[in-house]
DNA sequence: GTCTATACCTGGATAGAC
DNA sequence: GTCTATCCAGGTATAGAC
């Protein structure tokens, strides 16, 4: 069955997140779906055709957004990419981005190509948000829309890594921050507790 | 000698920027310095206490500048620190906080302790700074210094990340619009371009 | 598709000679 | 302090039965 793929690729995401690439094993995986490591390699012959899974569906889930989004104003798109960071940091988890770049001088060519084509997704379309909520003047920032995505998009990421150290306060603090910083009136405060664990696709693209 | 302990540290600060904590291995700080991987257990019994030396000595650094500086301005004292950043890019590592953070999970208790150690230090010393710099009227900037350090830490840390995957451009780039926003004059345009290599001491923190 | 069994390698770590 | 030699655990990956 291709549920099986599914939750592998799935629990491989999670593991990625929790201890990085290199420090994840097969095993991890076998044990938390009660399989051998031999049935993982059926359907991923080798570990980096299971990063690059990972990857591909992460952007699956972005372009899927996106596309099912498109006219919702740019401002209330970056809400919801806020919104999935907020539930990492309720989980001690990272995003992608920040687990795989540390260790992308360590993969072999696939999976690199694979780790830029996210980073250059995930800031294309914060980009096109800024503009276009900038245009409507529901966001302010100076600069290219390309640059402020970066450093958007830099906040995200290192708030996650650095709340994992300090507790996921810090998280609220620096994007609330940023949020003021751009002129947005929404406010992480405003966001309900993490809801029941379990949901599946909430914690996505990342 | 002590010297080899010192070199040992060194080489394991370098592949740990690299590759990160968990894929570098004895056998590589071996190969380099042409000694076996027992001598590197004689100098450190266990990786994480290579680990803890490594960023023992990042703490070092950072605390020898700050007494040896205390009494330059808040927003001169930050320039020191995106010029080490940016000879990082240049070589394209990443800061030990970037590298270290992701890993964080999979780390023993005495190495968390230095983790956030380490990345407690350089946000204070950067709220100093920022606090002291905005009191002069040298930078500007909204929220508290303690936020406002969260966030520039955290635009580095990313920066190089991000850069790894993009190229050393984007972290002038995105550097550039961070001190645009924090109102400082100086940019990453004008310094000059990486000196030559072999220098020690210059890529410290982090 | 999943299993058992296993090959093969690399990693961290230790013992004891020098 | 550094070496040789070695242990042992764990990791990715494969072969072949079911």
């Amino acid at each position: 069955m291709t549920a099986t793929r599914d939750h592998i690729v799935h629990w491989a995401d999670t593991l990625i997140r929790q201890k990085g690439f290199n420090a994840f094993s097969y095993a991890d995986i076998a044990a938390v779906l009660k399989i051998r490591n031999a049935a993982i390699h059926y359907h991923f012959p080798t570990k980096s055709s299971l990063g690059q899974a990972v990857i591909k569906e992460e952007l699956q889930r972005l372009q899927d957004y996106r596309t099912s989004h498109k006219d919702l104003p740019g401002d209330l798109q970056l809400q919801h990419l806020v919104t999935i960071f907020y539930h990492n940091s309720e989980r001690n988890a990272v995003c992608l981005m920040g687990a795989l770049t540390p260790e992308f001088t360590t993969f072999d060519g696939d999976m690199q190509m694979m780790v830029r084509r996210l980073c250059m997704s995930i800031r294309e379309w914060v980009a096109e948000c800024l503009d276009a909520a900038r245009g409507a003047g529901r966001l302010h920032f100076n600069g290219s829309p390309a640059d402020r995505a970066a450093l958007v998009v830099s906040t995200l990421l290192a708030s996650l890594l650095l709340a994992r150290v300090d507790g996921p306060e810090l998280f609220r603090r620096m994007i609330d921050q940023s949020l003021e910083d751009l002129g947005s009136a929404w406010r992480l405060d405003h966001l309900p507790a993490m809801p029941s664990a379990g949901e599946e696709g909430l914690y996505s693209f990342t």
